[in-house]
DNA sequence: ATCGTCCACGC
DNA sequence: ATGCGTGGACGATG
């Protein structure tokens, strides 16, 4: 196996030109890395252990710093056999087992390896080490200067003037230079004779039993005496004492030794030692892997300093000083220059999208609307500007406002949405955002949690976005006059902006996401943002009269359950509920969850049926109540003086590629139940506007399963016209659509979205209700009816396992490094996020299109009706007077045009006066 | 105050 | 032991 880099130009080491080789064993060193460093304390959150990779690069890059190699290569075992397990069938029999910890960390060090452009290199049929004694001997043949760090002491026969072995002491760390001189001092032999000296001591590591009562010593002597141990062998009878018979009894165990121990030197490897030049880094994937492994900002930072990265990072990256910050060259705008700080180093002809201003807008947003407290641009030459909003005159606003809002003069900004809803609330627009620092980061990972601009500093560019905050800079800037410390914090989180937009775009174009971003997700901020600025009125009175109701509703079951367990406890307490159920009132026990016995909803109504107590129906009931009482109440505290509710639709949060909403949550408004249902009267049609429409793709998922699967009969059910669920419960049950119940039916409609999910049979029989068996049957026939959705799956999870990462429709990526995973728990997880991401990733792309589409449509016809809400497959529209079915019209239009699956978009629509009312 | 757990709502 | 989210309440922890 090898793993190649692109070979760059090749740098020359400090001594004047000398090529330097350095070569590692890898298992070997990973091992000695696994006992240096304590593995309990070195894990991620969810179980993988880390210590073997950690004390690896750790090691790895005090070589890379303190050796100056121009060429590197890490040699790895195989797991098959090799030619001395042929030779002597007990070879390294009666090792103690592996630690459990320790295999899954080899192939994450060997990703490290690959991704900061070192080779890793094995063979089959040969060790590590005599991939190392090939490449060595090629090494010292070309000239270079070669050292070796393994921990394995058969490497010091490789020993010679220019071939150095750097062998662990103590620890890691700690490499002792084994030269010749090293060797003779240590061993008292030279490094030719080594394997001499080994083949007489044996080698407990390998099961290599050596002469009886010979160590090192002795042996030493005895070499030293004879020469050689091929002399020794002719004079055996010479060699005096017990010792001495020891050795002639043991004479077979030494030559079969001493054959064995002999590294191999002319191994076939795909690459020569030519091709082991340092390879570029690829930052964006060491930091995805560091991120991972969830190491901490140092190692990182100690490695930066000491690989070679590719694009455009920071300077100075490379000589070990800590990297330096941004070099911005503030103006603060005093009233009436603005106008000339932006024509001088604003004009149109010096921006460019590829060298566009960077914009950081300081403020607060939320709630569909913002506020902007200071706002900084940043060109490409580091000139800044820093301006207060309330410092300028007529002149400097109009020339501000003509700047931002101008198309032609490319920016880019972190967080547009933000900067949108902050500079709209002062009269403000903003064009010619050309990317969103924010927004490119999330679709290169968008498994990442949080998208901070100083995050993304550190990890894409390597450098710190703040300094320190108790040193003497602080007190510098505070020294200076008018708020220029404030002014060179904002100016450089614009400059840090624009950098970071710049790595980004480039890895983003390798992972093919340019267009997602370009064609959706940036256009699609925009629409965003007036959603947000909309909001959907809400009916406050009506609210308050569900709470109270809701309220009384929850008091009466307190009272009842009080009642029933003749004292007082917290209803809302998993915890006191348990006491109460299983221990006081001595209940059948439920699942096991973490601290006890679960009570949930299915456990409580699965109780009810167990007991002719009252309370699990009581506790039911209260649930129920508070959870709406809660969810009225949080709507409530979100009405604006408006009279409507501004949700915030977050674009970067969702793995999949989904949106989502908080403050408050829009997209989980009950809708199941009756009672449920009753909130959503509360979101009405607001004034000048004629009623509420709701569009919602029909199993879009289900859709997207037939296309991507391309399952016949799949495309045949939703080409059929019948209901589709019947219309597979009939397939799978052989019987005419007519024929087919409500519980056959239900059944086929739980199994094709748990499919989905990567449901297990026994998931479907808990869902169903029904025994393990029969799920495992139903599934059966289901694939007999449906085989190629279940081929589909499995291939998408094997691309995944081979590529890293699933696609979506659009090319939108998710990255599952877990699929690879040796614990079993975390694999089979990523393995149903393989088969699930692809779908649900794909039904938001198509409906991401659509909303752009819908709200393209129109503005070019004229329309004054407009978005207000999306929920996942759903988007509700306030209609304008008079535009009911023009808009009706066209929102089906656009939503069934959005992409061409090879199943038809089916969309349906409903109008109200209310969000309830709407629903069809 | 902050965090993890449990629970429940949506698609 | 079915994917993706948000959020409230509780209770342990600081």
């Amino acid at each position: 196996m090898v793993t190649k880099r692109e070979t760059p130009e090749q740098t020359s080491p400090a001594d004047g030109g000398r090529p330097r080789l350095l070569l590692l064993d890898g298992h070997s060193m990973a091992f000695r890395a696994f006992f240096a460093l304590p593995v309990e304390k070195f894990g991620t959150s969810t179980g993988q252990s880390t210590n073997a990779v950690y004390g690896f690069a750790s090691m790895l890059v005090k070589l890379l710093r303190d050796e100056e190699p121009t060429h590197v290569a890490v040699a790895w075992d195989l797991s098959g056999p090799t030619f001395r397990d042929e030779e002597y069938e007990d070879y390294k029999g009666g090792r103690s087992q592996t630690p459990p910890e320790f295999p899954s960390q080899v192939p994450l060090t060997q990703d490290l390896m690959r991704l900061i452009g070192v080779t890793n290199l094995s063979a089959p049929g040969f060790e590590a080490d005599d991939v190392i004694a090939t490449l060595a001997h090629q090494g010292g043949a070309a000239g270079m200067e070669v050292l070796i760090a393994s921990g394995d002491r058969d490497a010091f026969q490789l020993v010679t003037e220019d071939c150095t072995v750097l062998y662990p002491g103590k620890s890691l760390s700690d490499l002792r230079r084994m030269d010749p001189e090293a060797v003779q001092d240590k061993y008292g032999v030279s490094p030719e004779r080594y394997r001499d000296l080994a083949a007489l001591v044996g080698e407990k590591a390998d099961n290599l039993p050596g002469v009886p009562g010979v160590g090192p010593k002795t042996a030493a002597k005895w070499i030293q005496k004879f020469g050689s141990l091929e002399e020794l062998v002719t004079r055996a009878d010479e060699v005096p004492g017990k010792a001495g018979q020891n050795f002639r009894d043991h004479l077979d165990d030494v030559l079969r030794n001493q054959r064995l121990n002999k590294l191999v030197t002319d191994v076939a490897l795909d690459a020569g030692v030519a091709d082991l030049a340092l390879g570029e880094a690829d930052r964006a994937g060491v930091d995805a892997l560091f991120d991972n492994l969830e190491f901490a900002s140092n190692l990182r930072e100690r490695l930066y300093a000491v690989i070679r990265s590719g694009g455009a990072e920071a300077e100075g990256a490379g000589d070990g000083e800590p990297a330096e910050g941004f070099e911005v060259d503030v103006t603060v705008a005093v009233t009436g220059g603005v106008a000339a700080w932006l024509a001088e180093h604003a004009a149109a002809e010096g921006l460019s999208e590829q060298a566009p201003a960077g914009l950081a807008v300081e403020g607060v947003w939320g709630q569909g609307t913002g506020r902007v407290d200071a706002l900084a641009v940043t060109v490409p030459s580091g000139a800044s500007l820093f301006v207060d909003p309330t410092q300028l005159d007529a002149a400097d606003t109009e020339a501000l406002a003509a700047f931002l809002a101008d198309a032609e003069r490319p920016k880019v900004v972190h967080e547009y949405k933000g900067a949108l809803l902050a500079l709209g609330a002062h009269g403000w627009s903003l064009g010619g955002v050309v990317s969103d620092s924010a927004l490119a980061a999330y679709l290169v990972q968008p498994g990442q949690r949080r998208f901070d601009l100083a995050d993304l500093c550190r990890k894409y560019l390597g450098r710190e976005l703040e300094e320190d905050t108790d040193g003497a800079q602080m007190t510098l800037d505070l020294g200076e006059e008018g708020g220029s410390g404030r002014g060179h914090a904002l100016a450089v989180r614009a400059a840090a902006t624009r950098d970071l937009a710049g790595v980004l775009a480039a890895e983003l174009d390798k992972r093919g996401g340019t267009h997602l971003l370009h064609e959706v997700e940036l256009p699609l901020v925009d629409v965003l943002a007036r959603l947000e600025r909309a909001g959907i009125a809400a009916d406050r009175e009506y609210l308050e009269g569900l709470r109270a109701e809701f309220a009384a509703a929850a008091r009466g079951a307190v009272e009842r359950a009080h009642e029933i367990v003749g004292r007082e406890f917290n209803l809302g307490s998993p915890k006191q509920l348990q006491q109460v159920l299983f221990e006081d009132l001595e209940l059948p026990r439920t699942k096991k969850i973490k601290s006890g016995y679960t009570t949930d909803a299915d456990a409580l109504a699965w109780l009810a049926t167990q007991t002719d107590s009252e309370l699990p129906g009581v506790l039911l009931h209260h649930r129920d109540q508070t959870k709406l009482r809660t969810t009225v109440e949080g709507l409530l505290k979100t009405v604006g003086d408006d009279g409507r509710i501004h949700t915030t639709f977050n674009q970067t949060v969702a793995a999949t590629g989904r949106l989502s909403s908080t403050d408050p949550n829009l997209q989980n408004i009950p809708v199941r139940t009756d009672v449920g249902r009753r909130i959503r009267r509360a979101f009405v049609v607001g004034a000048g506007f004629e009623e509420l429409l709701t569009a919602d793709y029909s199993q879009i998922e289900l859709r997207i399963m037939a296309h991507l699967s391309g399952e016949k009969a799949l495309i045949d059910a939703f080409n059929s016209g019948y209901d589709f669920h019947a219309q597979m419960a009939s397939q799978v049950f052989g019987i005419a659509v007519e024929e087919v119940d409500g519980e056959a039916r239900s059944k086929i409609k739980a199994m094709s979205y748990g499919l989905a999910y990567g449901l297990s049979a026994y998931g479907l029989s808990q869902q169903l209700g029904i025994e393990p068996a029969e799920a495992k049957k139903l599934m059966e026939d289901y694939f007999a009816s449906f085989g190629g959705v279940r081929d589909y799956l499995n291939e998408v999870v094997d691309e995944a396992r081979k590529v890293g990462y699933t696609e979506t429709i659009l090319g939108r990526r998710r990255y599952l490094p877990d699929l690879t995973s040796d614990n079993r728990q975390r694999r089979e997880m990523a393995e149903r996020m393989a088969l699930n991401a692809p779908i649900q990733g794909s039904a938001a792309d198509i409906i991401k299109v659509a909303m752009l589409q819908v709200d393209a449509a129109l503005t070019e016809g004229g329309f004054a009706s407009r978005v207000l809400l999306q929920v996942h497959d759903e988007l509700v529209v306030e209609l304008a007077p008079g535009e009911r079915e023009a808009v009706e019209n066209l929102v089906t239009h656009e939503m069934g045009s959005a992409y061409d699956l090879r199943v038809p978009l089916g969309v349906s629509v409903g109008s109200g006066q209310n969000w309830h009312d709407a629903a069809h």
